[in-house]
DNA sequence: CGTTCAACCTGGGCGC
DNA sequence: TGCGCCCAGGTTGAAC
């Protein structure tokens, strides 16, 4: 579920808790806990995090950095359908993590998760700063210049879609999004990264930040599933933007031929195979 | 270097 | 109603 704009909804709605003091931490779904859900075990994370003071909130690509006044933070990584809640939970028993401000007007923050497949883990700055590590997580799709973005995907033979969906390349942008980007740049989601023009460089870089912008400025995606919530609990509003993920068989809004399916490293792809041709290609 | 598969999980939707 | 499939916003590691 959370991609960027998702997870950068959370981070903005999350900024209240800065300065909060931890009350207390309870695991409410511990029957249903798998062993990699948590580092280090549930009983170490209470104590650990008793009575310390969050200092700043932070997004590195898919995830969320709890700051903290020790060096240690919190790091969460919400995968398919985990959620971070300063309101009340749509099913209480995914609720993973409830974390209790010594502020009781403030609403505890959970993390929920109906699939578990996200993590919380607490981590030191040492090992953050080798996990994340521009080898294992590229530059944020927001920030990254259309040179560098070019310089780091474009020797690659592999095809531009599976390319921006690995966070080595760049980090953000998840199933959803790479196929609303490529559409609105007009570039076919099978097009190897280094047969690509220049000028499709320079479109991509502006189609990137243009989805992702209105993406965050509408707070996400909440496809019909509703799993993804705002921090409020309340839906995104993006998916009514959406021109191609999950229309296959309806009109293309630019031409009105129909939307395609097709599969790529594992996952659905959708395009218009009239308006994103391979005319942005470089000739063999 | 690139691709494919399985695994980690729950739950909604569909055909029969 | 119920069963068996298929599908889903992500990531990782092994095998070829």
């Amino acid at each position: 579920m959370p991609e960027l704009p998702e997870v950068e909804t959370m981070r903005r709605g999350l900024e209240k808790i800065v300065g909060l003091r931890i009350h207390s931490v309870s695991f409410p779904a511990a029957k249903r806990l798998r062993s990699l859900l948590f580092k280090p075990s549930p009983q170490r994370l209470k104590t650990r995090l008793l009575s310390l003071v969050i200092t700043g909130i932070r997004r590195i690509g898919k995830r969320i950095v709890i700051d903290f006044n020790s060096d240690e933070s919190l790091v969460i990584e919400p995968r398919m359908t985990g959620l971070l809640l300063l309101a009340n939970s749509p099913s209480p028993e995914h609720n993973r993590v409830e974390i209790c401000f010594d502020d009781s007007s403030i609403h505890p923050l959970i993390y929920w998760d109906r699939r578990g497949l996200g993590t919380v883990q607490l981590l030191s700055v040492h090992t953050m700063s080798i996990l994340f590590n521009s080898n294992r997580i590229g530059p944020d799709a927001l920030l990254i210049t259309a040179e560098d973005l070019q310089c780091r995907l474009g020797r690659s033979r592999r095809p531009v879609k599976v390319a921006l969906l690995d966070q080595r390349g760049l980090s953000g942008i998840g199933n959803i999004y790479a196929s609303e980007i490529l559409f609105r740049a007009q570039i076919h989601p099978r097009a190897p990264c280094n047969r690509l023009l220049p000028q499709a460089w320079g479109r991509l870089h502006e189609s990137i930040q243009s989805v992702l912008r209105e993406a965050i400025q509408l707070k996400g995606s909440t496809l019909s599933d509703a799993t993804y919530r705002t921090p409020q609990n309340r839906s995104g509003g993006f998916q009514f933007h959406h021109r191609v993920y999950g229309k296959q068989g309806t009109s293309c809004f630019v031409c009105g031929n129909p939307i395609e399916r097709f599969v790529q490293a594992q996952r659905a792809t959708f395009a218009c195979p009239t308006c994103q041709n391979m005319r942005f290609l470089r000739k063999l």
